[in-house]
DNA sequence: GCATGAGGTCCCTTGTAGGAA
DNA sequence: TTTCCTACAAGGGACCTCATG
């Protein structure tokens, strides 16, 4: 609690020289620096970064605005921020929106009074949040792409996964495919959608995939699954636009006592962490989660530290497919 | 970007009638608001957190300082820290320590900089972090017993969870147990071994569980399972003192194929969150992990309000068992 | 009572200047 | 004069107290 002034009092000395002291700058004898690390030590001084952050307008701290930290994706893009910005001698401040536009711009404007020194967020809608789009803060979206907007952004490449993920049920010889997928503002949840369309354009194929939007949540995946199994002819692959909704599917499935992969195949966008899996089934589209908390915190640490740099950066990282038990040939009619 | 004095000028007022109308307090005249109110608009001024927060000492900030946000036991604990902190106007700042004294008090010490308002600490050894004990910030220690401290603290009921979790067991049969636990260091895994030895007591029997001391991580489980397979005569049963630990145990009986429950049987302490759950599966003690961010969060703000009360708070909240499928009496010799 | 403003304060560091050897 | 060390004053943003009309 005791101020640099006190500390100062106590070594007999002026403040500006325990600044000396702390920061290791400046010319201090070795007598006077030994009265002042002392006289810290007697204190438990720690210096208050208020004081610097007010002249230097920075704060060394990110603000991380996402969906729901529940979501182990999250979680894991969550770690690997931390992890660069804690390189860079950053801290990061965590908040969920819930997909809910007005939390996100309460979030906004809060950390923006806080002085946050650049923004990581999911955004809540496909446009680029007002507060930011204001001010001239820095910030790189995260997983999403943006409508009109020439801005940074780090996001997995959502097309391509879902399109081989489509292509592997297309070549396993499914035709009747359902896709489960979020809001339709939400560019993942639309390049999910697009990517498998042009999986069954590039078969040459007549068919589509029957397209279900809800949200990124396991509700949506059983609902909807409900709804499925009443289709007629009954699809033969659900293709879950996320790691929730899959599970959706398969308490769905479970309850319905539909076998997967034998008379259902189930495909999933976005992994569970291996530490968390005690049986890893599903056949999923993994996105490099903790790199791409990575790269966008060192894209933005980078904005941060050159304000200079006109134009912008788009990162989309490659997605993986793993082939793992929840898919199989369709059964014959 | 503006500052208040800016704003001030456009509206030909003075910073002071300014910050009268953003906070609402203090008299201003209708036409004069008018006035002030537009420039705020055209200027896109959000005031500037850091000046107040240098005279009253308060940053509305909390840190969450745990061993690792990766596990979900500790992401649902986040949301509950989140959720209440938010209600009451205050954001968080996470730091994983991965279980290392050092990493913690080096954020201990950052996070003071900050001047943040309260910690919230899962303590990576059993004593009081240094930092924290020196200086008079308030705090609350999560889920974590302290050596010879009194302290404000929340945790789960670890005793009466491994009690009943052990008593399960011994019910259905099993005589032969082992533990697989964290670091003898930390509460939660001692208390847990010591409750499954309580539960061998009252039932009146000379057996003890044979304990294994690791760390609370797949790999422990893994590799203890492979030793536990190898006594003579082979436990019927293994006890995993948390949930990444089970997991860990799962995989190891699994490569060895010895299924579960028949030819063993497996409980752990925490459970998986529903939404990430394919096939609840596991005989679990179950920690309201929400409710324990919710509750310490309350406590701290408490804390802060009111530094005037004395004593300290040690909050105990109930675990729940969950008996699922991978316990069953023990196969005959 | 109402409306506005000047000045001091929180804590630290930068810029500038000055003292001592 | 040069080299080393120390100190004063100011500033940065908002708001509280006190003062004035």
């Amino acid at each position: 609690m005791s101020a640099i002034h006190e500390v100062a009092k106590r070594a007999g000395v002026a403040p500006i020289t325990v600044s000396r002291v702390v920061n290791n700058n400046g010319y201090v004898s070795k007598e006077t620096r030994r009265r002042v690390e002392a006289a810290i030590e007697e204190m438990n001084y720690i210096p208050n970064a208020l004081g610097p952050s007010l002249r230097s307008k920075r704060t060394q701290t990110l603000a991380l605005v996402l969906s729901d930290i529940t979501n182990p994706f999250w979680t894991t893009v969550a770690r690997g921020v931390e992890d660069a910005a804690n390189l860079r001698g950053h801290h990061i401040i965590i908040g969920n929106t819930d997909e809910s536009i007005e939390k996100q711009d309460d979030y906004l404007v809060f950390l923006s009074k806080k002085q946050v020194d650049g923004f990581l967020v999911v955004p809540a809608s496909s446009y680029v949040p007002k507060t930011l789009a204001k001010r001239r803060v820095p910030f790189v979206i995260l997983d999403r792409k943006i409508r009109d907007a020439q801005v940074d952004s780090v996001r997995g490449d959502s097309i391509s996964g879902a399109y081989r993920l489509t292509k592997h049920l297309l070549d396993l010889g499914h035709r009747h495919i359902s896709i489960i997928t979020g809001r339709q503002d939400h560019s993942t949840a639309y390049d999910r959608v697009q990517g498998a369309v042009q999986a069954f354009e590039q078969a040459g194929l007549h068919e589509r995939p029957q397209v279900n939007w809800g949200e990124y949540d396991q509700e949506t995946g059983y609902r909807f699954t409900k709804q499925v199994l009443e289709l007629t002819p009954r699809p033969t692959a659900i293709f879950a636009a996320n790691n929730f909704i899959g599970i959706g599917v398969m308490h769905a499935l479970r309850e319905s006592k539909i076998l997967v992969p034998q008379a259902m195949s189930v495909v999933a966008f976005d992994d569970l962490p291996a530490p968390i899996m005690v049986d890893p089934f599903f056949t999923v589209a993994v996105q490099p989660a903790y790199e791409m908390g990575k790269q966008a915190t060192n894209l933005l640490l980078d904005r941060i530290n050159d304000n200079g740099s006109e134009g912008y950066q788009e990162i989309v990282l490659p997605v993986e497919i793993i082939v793992r038990n929840s898919t199989a040939v369709p059964a014959k009619p």
